[in-house]
Order: C-alpha cells, then sequence, then structure tokens
RNA sequence: GCGGGGGUGUCCGAGUGGUCAAAGGAGGCAGGCUUAGGACCUGCUGGCGUAGGCCUGCGCGGGUUCGAACCCCGCCCCCCGCACCA
C-alpha cells in the first residue's frame, strides 16, 4: 500500500481552494476568531522556524473552524528595513559569500540571481516563493488579504502615515537625541549585521570628571564618578597625541582621538593645539571637591582611543591604577627624566571612601596582591577591576568622606550622585565604545549622537501603565510568558522609530525619514480586515485620508461627508468599519520568544495607544526558537533548512506533525530527520489501520471492552480539545495521534470480535481530533471512511459525558493490573503456567472497601472509626473478625489515594469480578497460554491447594498459578 | 551583570504533593509475518527477587511532610534575550 504524500496534499489542497473554504468574510450570525502570525522578513526564504510557529496558528485555526469559529488566518509579507537593500547591493558588489548562499541555501537559479541587484526584485521573489511555500504546507490562509510593506504598497503606506500621524497627535511620537554605533564613511548607523568586527558591541556611557588644570580642564573618564572623593593623581600617556580644544566654550585637554569623537557627539570642539602627553607629565591639577593639588603621572596603560585618554587614579579601589603606581615607585629613574621627585609618588597614600564586605580599606590592593599581578601590563589587570568593581556596585557602601552619599550603597546613589555632578558643573558625559567596531565597508565605527531623532515614548509611564494592562487581560501562553512580558514592557525604554535609510514608509512630517521596520509592523492586523476591500473597489491610497482610517478603526466622523471628501461610497465605507470591528480584536498571535521583548510588546504598546480597550489583543502565544539535529539553524553552519525544502522532502503533513511534536510553550523544538522519518511510517501505518476498519463487514453485539473504548475515547477529546485551547499544541497531537493508537491497540488486542461500528465510530473522531495536524490526510480518510464534505469544516469531536463509562473504565484497569501481577508471579517463579486460578473478593471486602474510600473522602480513616462504622450492618458484623484483618490492611492504601481515584472507584461502585474474569477467560488464555480458573474467593468448591482465596481484595483478585 | 527559561531513565520528552519505576516517542530486545528484510504487526524494555515484593532513582547538598521528581533553603551547570535590528 503505497502512496504519495505530494498527490494527496495537491488534490485536497485544490479542493479546498476550489471550495473557498478558507475565505472569511463577516457573519454576524457566527462567532469569529482572527489569528496571526507576524509577517515575515522577506531577504530570504522562510525556513523550518517559521513552519514551526505558522503551524501553531494554523492547528488553532483550523481546530477553531471547526469549532464553528468563522475563523480567519491572513497572510502578508514583510519588506520594510535595511537588510533587503543591504543583500542587493552584496550582490551587486559580487560578495562570494552572500553569492553562495542564495545559490545553496536558498536555491536561487542563476538567471534570477543576477537580477537580485535590484532590492525590489528579490523581496517579489522571495514572497513567490514564500507564497508558494506557505501553500504547499497546507496553512488555511485567506489569501484575499496578501499584501507586503513599503510604498511599494501605497495603500499599506497610507495606512503607516494615518498610525504614525495619530501616534504624533496623541504624544506617543516625540523628538530627541539618541548615541548610536556610527559608520562615518557610510554616514548610517550600523547594525549588528552590518559589522566585520565587534558584534554585540553597543555604546558605553562615560561620565566625564572635570578636573582643573590652569585655565583649562582634564576631563577624565570614569564609569565610576563617586571614586572621585578618594583621588590622589592624574595618569595621562606621556607617549600618546593629546589637543588642547575649546569644547563648548570651555577649555579642555583630551586625546586628539577623543576631540574628534566629542564632536560626533552634538559637543562643538575646536582644537587650538596638539602636544604629546609627557608635556603634562609631572605638572599639578586640581581636584574640583576638595580643591586638593594633585600630580600628573605618567601612565603608559592609557589608551588614548579609549573615551578622552584621560584617567584619575584612585589607588584604593582601582586595580589599575595601584599597580602603575606601584611601577612608577619601582621606576624612580623614569620618574626623574620627568622631572617627578620619587618621594612625591612614594608619597601617594590610597584614599578609601567605599567600605565592602569581605575587604579591608583598600580593596585594590588586596587584590594585587592576592592574584600576585606583577605590572600594569599583566593582562589580569582587567579581571580584578572587575571583580573590584561588581563587588563594589553591588554590596559596597559609601564612607563619611563622601558627604551626603555616606551610608548608602554605591548602586543606589549613583544616578542621584551624576545629576548633582552635572548640576555644579564638574561633570559631562561621553560615549564610547569598549571595542573595537568595523562596518562592513571596512571604516571604523564611533559613536554618533544623533540628533532631531523620532521616538516612540515607550518609557512614557502611563502608556506602560496601558501595555501592563493589556498584558493582564490578554491570554498568555505558556502562562510563564506573562512575567516575561510585564518585565520586558517595564524595562522597553524610548525607541527611534525612523530611520534614514532602508525600504519602508516615510515619515509622513519629515522628509527623509521613514518608519523603521519593528515600527511599521504594530497594528497592521487591522489593515488584513479591509484590504480585501480595498482591492475588491479599487480604491487609491489618496482616497484613503487621515478621517476616513479615523471612520473605520475609530468609528469618527460620518460616512456621507466621508465619501464626497474621499469618493468612496459611504455604504462601502460602512462595509469597512463593519469588516474591521468585526474581525478585530485579534484573538491569537503567535510568535518565537526573541519576539517579546520587541515586536510582541511594540504589538501590545501600539494597540493601546490607537485602540480602545475592546480591540485589545485577546491572546498572544510564544514558542521556542527551532533547533536542527541539536544546532542552532544557521546559514552559516550550513543546516538552514527552508520550509519549501522540507516539505518537498518528507510531504506538508509529515512536516508538520514533526513540528508540533518537538514542543511547546517555551522550550525549543529541535527538528530531526529520524523522528521525520519515523512520523511519515506512523501516518502510512494509520492510513493502513483506517483502511482496515473501513473493510470491517457485519455487526457485533456491544462488549465491555466497546463501552471502555468510547469511554476513554471521550477523555482523549477532552485532553485535546483542551490543549489546543491553550496552544499546547504539543500535548494535543501527542494525545491525539499516539494516545488514541494505543486505546485502539489495546481494543484489537483484547476484544474477542471487534465491533465495526465500535472502531468507526472512533476512528471518525481519531480523523478529526487529527485533522488540525494533518489536514491533507485527515481529508483523505475522511472520505475513504464515506464521509462527505471537508474534515476541515466538519464538527470537532465533542466530549459526551454521557458516553463515560467509568465502571467499564475501572474494569479494565482492574483487567491490566491482574495481568501485570499475573506477569510479575511468572516472571519471578520463571515457570510456565498449566494452569491460572483467580479468587475474587467477596461481597463483604467490597461493601466495607467502598464504605472505607467514602468515609476517607472526608476525613483521614483510622481503624477504630471505620470499624465502628462498618459493624452498624448486621451482615458485616457477622463477619467482625475477619473484617477486622482486611480494613486494617486495607487502610493504607484507601488513605493514600489520590482524590480523583476514590471518587471513580465510588462512582464505577461494586464490581461484578467474577463475570469480568470469566468475560476475560479466553482473552486471558491466549495471553499467558494457560488454563484459567475464576472463582469466589468463598467458593466452597474452589480449587485452592496453597490457600490464596482469602487474600482477594477488591481490584485485585488472588492468584494461584501452577 | 540584568531578565526569562531549564537540568527527569540509553536518547528526546511528559509529569509540580500520594494512582510514580515515572505518560508518549526514539532506540534496544523478543516473537509473528516472510525466501529475506533496515518493511510491517505484536509484546517487553532500572536492578534484584521461586508469588503480585523489595531496592536504587528525577543536577548537587540540606530541610518541611505520614508521604517529595513535585514544596522551602543553599549550591553547581546549561540555553535564550539585552535595542535602533529583523
Amino acid at each position: 500500500m503505497s502512496f504519495d504524500w505530494r498527490e494527496i496534499e495537491e488534490k485536497w489542497r485544490k479542493e479546498w481552494e476550489k471550495a473557498k473554504i478558507f475565505e472569511a468574510d463577516p457573519d454576524p450570525k457566527r462567532e469569529k476568531c482572527f489569528v496571526t502570525f507576524p509577517y515575515p522578513y522577506m531577504n530570504g526564504p522562510l525556513h523550518l522556524g517559521h513552519g514551526f510557529t505558522a503551524t501553531r496558528v494554523d492547528v488553532y485555526a483550523r481546530y477553531k473552524r471547526m469549532r464553528g469559529f468563522n475563523t480567519l488566518f491572513p497572510w502578508a509579507w514583510h519588506w520594510t528595513g535595511e537588510p533587503i537593500l543591504g543583500a542587493a547591493l552584496r550582490v551587486k558588489s559580487g560578495d562570494p559569500e552572500m553569492i553562495r548562499a542564495l545559490k545553496e541555501i536558498d536555491g536561487v537559479p542563476e538567471e534570477e540571481l543576477k537580477k537580485f541587484v535590484d532590492p525590489i526584485y528579490m523581496a517579489r521573489y522571495y514572497t513567490s516563493e514564500g507564497r508558494e511555500a506557505v501553500r504547499k504546507i497546507g496553512f488555511s490562509v485567506d489569501w484575499r488579504r496578501e499584501f507586503h510593506t513599503t510604498s511599494l504598497e501605497p495603500t499599506y503606506s497610507r495606512f503607516i502615515e494615518w498610525q504614525y500621524e495619530t501616534l504624533r497627535r496623541k504624544g506617543y511620537v516625540v523628538r530627541g537625541t539618541h548615541p548610536v554605533v556610527w559608520c562615518p564613511n557610510c554616514r548610517s548607523p550600523t547594525g549588528d549585521h552590518d559589522r566585520l568586527e565587534g558584534e554585540g558591541v553597543s555604546a558605553e556611557e562615560y561620565v566625564l570628571l572635570k578636573f582643573q588644570f590652569n585655565d583649562a580642564y582634564l576631563p577624565a573618564a570614569t564609569f565610576r564618578p563617586e571614586t572621585i572623593y578618594g583621588v590622589t593623581n592624574m595618569f595621562l600617556n606621556p607617549d600618546a597625541d593629546y589637543v588642547e580644544a575649546v569644547v563648548d566654550g570651555e577649555k579642555w585637554i583630551i586625546s586628539r582621538e577623543a576631540a574628534s569623537k566629542l564632536s560626533e557627539q552634538l559637543k562643538s570642539v575646536k582644537v587650538l593645539r596638539e602636544f604629546k602627553g609627557a608635556e603634562l607629565i609631572g605638572e599639578y591639577f586640581v581636584d574640583p571637591i576638595s580643591k586638593r593639588r594633585l600630580p600628573i603621572l605618567p601612565g603608559w596603560f592609557v589608551d588614548p582611543e579609549s573615551a578622552t585618554g584621560v584617567v584619575y587614579s584612585v589607588p584604593a579601589h582601582a586595580p589599575a591604577d595601584w599597580i602603575a603606581l606601584k611601577d612608577l615607585i619601582n621606576k624612580p629613574d623614569v620618574l626623574r627624566k620627568f622631572g617627578i621627585d620619587p618621594e612625591v609618588v612614594r608619597g601617594i597614600k590610597p584614599i578609601s571612601l567605599i567600605e565592602v564586605e569581605g575587604y579591608g580599606d583598600y580593596p585594590a590592593v588586596e587584590i594585587i596582591e592576592k592574584m600576585g599581578i606583577k605590572d600594569q601590563f599583566d593582562p589580569r589587570v582587567d579581571e580584578a577591576t572587575s571583580t573590584i568593581y561588581r563587588k563594589e556596585f553591588h554590596t559596597g557602601v559609601l564612607k563619611p568622606i563622601t558627604g551626603k552619599y555616606a551610608g548608602k550603597r554605591v548602586q543606589d546613589v549613583k544616578s542621584e550622585l551624576i545629576e548633582d555632578f552635572k548640576q555644579v558643573g564638574i561633570a559631562d558625559i561621553m560615549y564610547d565604545l569598549p571595542e573595537k567596531v568595523v562596518c562592513r565597508c571596512t571604516t571604523r565605527c564611533i559613536v554618533k549622537v544623533l540628533s532631531d531623532q523620532w521616538f516612540l515614548k515607550y518609557s512614557d509611564p502611563e502608556w506602560k501603565e496601558m501595555a501592563h494592562e493589556a498584558v493582564d487581560e490578554a491570554r498568555i501562553y505558556p502562562e510563564e510568558a506573562r512575567a516575561y512580558f510585564h518585565d520586558k514592557i517595564d524595562w522597553l525604554h524610548d525607541w527611534a522609530c525612523a530611520r534614514r535609510t532602508g525600504l519602508g514608509t516615510p515619515l509622513p512630517w519629515s522628509p527623509g525619514w521613514i518608519v523603521e521596520t519593528l515600527s511599521d509592523s504594530t497594528i497592521y492586523m487591522a489593515f488584513y480586515t479591509i484590504i480585501k476591500l480595498i482591492r475588491q473597489h479599487n480604491i487609491k491610497a489618496e482616497q484613503l485620508t487621515n478621517e476616513v482610517f479615523d471612520y473605520i478603526f475609530l468609528g469618527m466622523g460620518n460616512p456621507e461627508d466621508l465619501a464626497e471628501e474621499s469618493g468612496i461610497a459611504a455604504g462601502l465605507l460602512k462595509e469597512m468599519r463593519r469588516e474591521f470591528t468585526y474581525w478585530y480584536p485579534v484573538d491569537l498571535r503567535v510568535s518565537a520568544k526573541e519576539l517579546v521583548p520587541n515586536h510582541l510588546s511594540f504589538f501590545i504598546f501600539q494597540h493601546t495607544a490607537l485602540f480602545p480597550r475592546e480591540f485589545w489583543p485577546r491572546a498572544i502565544g510564544v514558542n521556542g526558537m527551532l533547533s536542527i539535529e541539536g544546532k542552532k539553524m544557521s546559514k552559516s553552519k550550513g543546516n538552514f533548512l527552508t520550509l519549501s525544502n522540507v516539505v518537498d522532502n518528507f510531504g506538508a503533513d509529515v512536516t508538520r506533525l514533526t513540528l508540533m511534536l518537538g514542543a511547546e510553550g517555551m522550550d525549543d523544538p529541535d527538528w530531526r530527520v529520524e523522528n521525520a522519518k519515523s512520523i511519515d511510517s506512523r501516518l502510512r501505518a494509520l492510513y493502513r489501520l483506517i483502511g482496515e476498519i473501513v473493510s470491517l463487514q457485519g455487526d457485533s453485539e456491544m462488549q465491555n471492552i466497546d463501552r471502555w473504548l468510547i469511554s476513554v475515547i471521550q477523555g482523549r477529546i477532552k485532553s485535546v480539545t483542551e490543549a489546543i485551547e491553550t496552544l499546547r499544541t504539543r500535548t494535543a497531537a501527542e494525545v491525539a495521534l499516539f494516545e488514541v493508537w494505543n486505546d485502539i491497540r489495546w481494543y484489537l488486542r483484547r476484544a474477542k470480535k471487534r465491533n465495526p461500528n465500535t472502531l468507526r465510530e472512533v476512528a471518525e473522531m481519531w480523523i478529526r481530533l487529527l485533522a488540525p495536524f494533518t489536514p491533507h490526510l485527515c481529508e483523505e480518510l475522511w472520505h475513504l471512511m464515506g464521509n462527505e464534505g471537508f474534515v476541515s469544516t466538519a464538527e470537532w469531536p465533542k466530549y459526551d459525558e454521557g458516553k463515560v463509562d467509568v465502571k467499564a473504565e475501572e474494569s479494565e484497569s482492574l483487567i491490566r493490573n491482574l495481568m501485570a501481577d499475573t506477569a510479575s508471579i511468572i516472571g519471578v517463579t520463571k515457570m510456565t503456567p498449566k494452569k491460572i486460578c483467580y479468587y475474587v473478593a467477596s461481597g463483604w471486602k467490597w461493601r466495607s472497601y467502598l464504605e472505607m474510600i467514602r468515609e476517607s473522602l472526608e476525613t483521614k480513616i483510622e481503624m477504630r472509626t471505620i470499624m465502628r462504622e462498618l459493624m452498624k450492618d448486621p451482615e458485616l458484623r457477622r463477619e467482625a473478625k475477619k473484617i477486622s484483618v482486611f480494613v486494617s490492611k486495607a487502610l493504607q492504601e484507601i488513605n493514600a489515594m489520590p482524590t480523583d481515584q476514590k471518587k471513580r472507584r465510588l462512582k464505577a461502585g461494586e464490581l461484578d469480578e467474577e463475570a469480568l474474569l470469566k468475560e476475560a477467560k479466553r482473552f486471558l488464555e491466549k495471553e499467558f497460554k494457560a488454563e484459567i480458573l475464576v472463582y469466589k474467593e468463598e467458593d466452597p468448591l474452589r480449587y485452592d491447594p496453597k490457600n490464596r482465596a482469602n487474600l482477594a481484595k477488591p481490584y485485585r483478585p488472588a492468584i494461584y498459578i501452577e
């Protein structure tokens, strides 16, 4: 029985498309469900990670559709931003790495590749490839609502303009300055993707403390301005080039490099003269706090490339400073060369200002000694510095020498102190990079402070508060992700929402700026609701005025007036409004967890800013990141799997199900070919099994085992349903595929006669439970079973409490336990049984047992009380002695029994074990290949040579084997 | 460093107080089918045990509880994110 996935899948895809079952229009009579997947960025093909997240969306959509919801799953493509442009440029310049990736990984044919010098062509290419992949994997998308971003989709662009003008009007977009890593050659910020060197490096903010030097300042850079109270001297690099420059009207002495850096940081810098650091060595400067005169000493460790190239020395708390001083003390000749009396240096004593646990007054001195660092060129100086820094920052308390800050912890007082110092004019700030960053164009990057930047004011406390509320009101899957959202909402600060380059939508009020990529993708789900009508009625971008959008999305104005202004018929405007209000809010949005700190949080923020509360997102799902054979997927590692390729290799259903069984919640799924192969053969076996069930003939009487199967299937329906509802897609797939399968397997093993009606009933439910995961195969099976219509729109199986048969289930678990016990005895005794005797518990044991369970539901039962209770029954009273022996044994078992099981057993009541076992006799004989005899424990005619019958307990018949 | 997630049997992975030697899958073993099979079907799969039991066990160490993989305290280790970028 071989069949071709591609053939089946293609067949049903065409049928679905022909019947337009995934095209969703407003229907006031039906409840709606609007699910979305963040549109993928089109600088490359869709990969398997997209497939994972989107399959979760599709499973949910298909499930909801079967539940009778009018379900909309739209799709679109993100073109906004730099990378498409960058990639096209790299193709143009013939970047071999880029060309290789495009050819080998993305499978771009040679003749197409040439055209990739045009970024738009590239985006279109990947978009159409992507669309094909989405179709192939069987996502239930309404394609009438497809679009892409940027000004190349003028109506979308107009929508973004409306969004930003509205945000600005409401005060959520503001102007400001911001430091960025900047390439002076490209004249643009250099993101991580655009760097040859320095990945992950970002600007650090130094505090400059301005020490007086004659008519000038020596602005020393530091992260620890509190240490100014312990300054003992200054270090300049005698071999480095310094300048005297007028900086914002003051005379500063800084390294030559620093001067050019500062000129990019909104400071006016005019260099007066240049000189070697040696010139100032031996001179004195004044500390602005205590007005002490302190010496300037030579320090070759001072890097003129780092910040100002001016360093003040705090030997008590900075290991580098202490070791540098020690070096100088050991080299009196060097000092004399600079005209410094060695006694001056020897006379410098560390000044302690921070009290820190585990150290004395001079932590820097201690750690240098402890680590055995010998001079300032020892590479471990950095390690010592960061150890002391961390320790002092987190646990250090400032000493009385620090005046008003005394007694406070360093980390608590730091920002206050910086503000104070700025106020009195002794501090300034400067940005610099902690490590070298090199742009792709090979130019070394600097920090530039951009002015006139446009920001989304995510720092706004009231806005944050609304975002928190939106998170509180939404369902978050998994629940653990909720804390993550709250945390990230607090952590977000203002976001530069416009850029100078890249594809996108120009900022309407400020030419030369383009709305940045993460910022034009926050509320576009609203656009899905109307793009269909925009297309159908050929509405032009110019007609979509702000007032029109205000009406559609916010219900402002009246359609008759708007019709006149815009030329869009009033009826059509109303229809667009209806379409929006019908579909909105978003019922579920799903993405990988990496998008929580940015896209998903922005999505939440902007919804709260622009829409009334009833249109805030209803549910957000977050999932892990897909790895391939245990490794992170990446083009450079050569383990990049495109969605299209995987679907071609394994088929849509195998791919979908394998992905779904990979992980749920925030766990990272792992794609393994072995798993996919195993799922492939599973599904083929499923096809065969259903085929067998379909071919079963005749009729058969309902046995206990039939009731059992129908009953446990109810439980499966319930757990699959609950799992999908809460987006636990792995659990749902696992139960729907394997647990149901095992139930049926047990039935087939156990049933005397396979009942075609039972199996057909179960198979139909089974196929429907699997349909969201493997829709094509299920469609095939659905029809194989003789059903009309699509399984994709069939009714989701209903959990039917009336079909739950606790007695049948408990009876079956009795049989299973008995088999396990019997097998265990056979295993231990190593005997080949000829005869197996079972003795079932007597009626009084059952009655006592059930009574004990009943009692134990309320209290912890005790011997004395339960006996008193049982003895009220005159019939039981006659067996008082035996009962007391039995009760004392059963007591522990019942007290340890989970409530759930107690309830089940109580509900099942007394089982007719004798009948049950007799009915299972043939089955047990087949299983154990031995004669099975069943007796009541008190049967006087029983065969019981070892006298085991009295060991019988309810649910646990006594066993004798020979 | 900060924040989030996590460490379970040969492997992957459920499980958040008793039904747990621990779902399910993979792998392994055995049997069936078969000329044969890496195909398919069925069963078994921690150790010990001549009667349904016992022992060990869920990152490490301690504690709470009649009872802990699950709760509390301390420790170790791993993964992910940390901003102008999709």
